[in-house]
DNA sequence: GAAGGTTCTTGATTTGAATCAAGTGACTGC
DNA sequence: GCAGTCACTTGATTCAAATCAAGAACCTTC
């Protein structure tokens, strides 16, 4: 196995992420089946080689809420159920059938008894200052999009837009009227 | 030293919560005395004896928004800027007299080299699920103050109604009114 | 104790996004 | 080809909270 990590999430020599490598689970999921669901408690990291994801709320029976959207080459779990050991309220659900590399806590555990080094992976367990900033501060619907215009572009290709509507929030009608505007700006 | 800190964070033993308590420096912060700076590294959690402390960020020159409150027997810290180790955003400022007692970065490394059982404060590094249900779910300013009502009481007693109105990201007036609907249900 | 400053409340108005409603274009399957 | 569905757009209306404005209650402090 090579290269199935990018760079950019810890400073790990090659023997290092060889180590990493090895311990990965690799697991192909249909579209529209689910890594993880209601009740379930999550007990691995995902590396997404190839598909997409989407992390969801049943607000009720009809709708449902989108929380994280997850594209290829990107770490994905529900933080709050890993950390806390506790049932999961959302699904991750595979939106195009994919393929993920499945770090279990287990592993994880045992990566950094070898070495500290691995200490560094326990980054993805805290919200990325991206999401942060997306809904801690109050950003209007125009700053929304343009935020994820800007730092997740992938999105924008790889979910349609009521999907996208969803997950920042706001009706697909105002992610409409936005978009018209900006694109006349 | 006895007892300076509550149960409720963790599972230790009397011996490791000696141990504990050897590590921390307790410090008195005057009113209006900051621990935290905008462009400062956060690098220490601090358990609050007594006092009270608001976090915020300028908005603008007039402005500030209010990002947390703290108050005695409750850990506080930038977790963004502790866990990535990058400036700070935040003012963490004394709101009254306070004393607090300080666990720094690299008494905390020590403590889990001499015993992994302090991992558990990690979690202190994740945001609480308390916060992520009042800001990740989008509720209605009543749904706000009802749920600070039910879960952090503490808050009312010990800041104005404007700050709390900050907090929740509301203006005082919309605050003033769900709290007299409230009143009357 | 008067003057000034806060905090909080109350009322009137504005505003921005949600909702409601309808229509278009694209694709799907019979 | 045509009915049906789905994604998206566009327009009209509604609604909730922000803003603007003013006043009441409670402080300081000089």
């Amino acid at each position: 196995m090579s290269a199935i990590l990018p760079g950019g999430f810890g400073n790990f020599s090659h023997s290092e992420m060889d180590l990493l490598q090895s311990v990965l689970l690799s697991k192909e999921i249909t579209k529209g089946a689910s890594l993880l669901k209601p009740g379930q408690i999550c007990q691995s990291l995902y590396f997404i080689g190839s598909g997409s994801f989407i992390q969801f709320k049943e607000k009720d029976e009809i709708d449902q809420q989108v929380i994280d959207l997850h594209v290829e080459q990107e770490w994905m779990l529900n933080q709050q159920s890993f950390v806390r050991q506790q049932p999961s309220e959302t699904f991750i659900q595979a939106y195009t059938d994919s393929r993920v590399h499945e770090l279990t806590i287990a592993a994880l555990h045992e990566l950094i008894r070898l070495s500290p080094v691995f200490f560094q992976l326990a980054r993805l367990l805290d919200p990325t200052p991206s999401r942060i900033k997306l809904f801690d501060d109050q950003l209007s619907p125009a700053e929304k999009y343009q935020f994820i215009l800007e730092h997740r572009p992938a999105l924008l290709q790889a979910f349609p837009l009521k999907v996208i509507a969803s997950y920042l929030k706001m009706t697909p009608e105002t992610l409409s009227r936005v978009r018209e505007k900006l694109s006349k700006a």
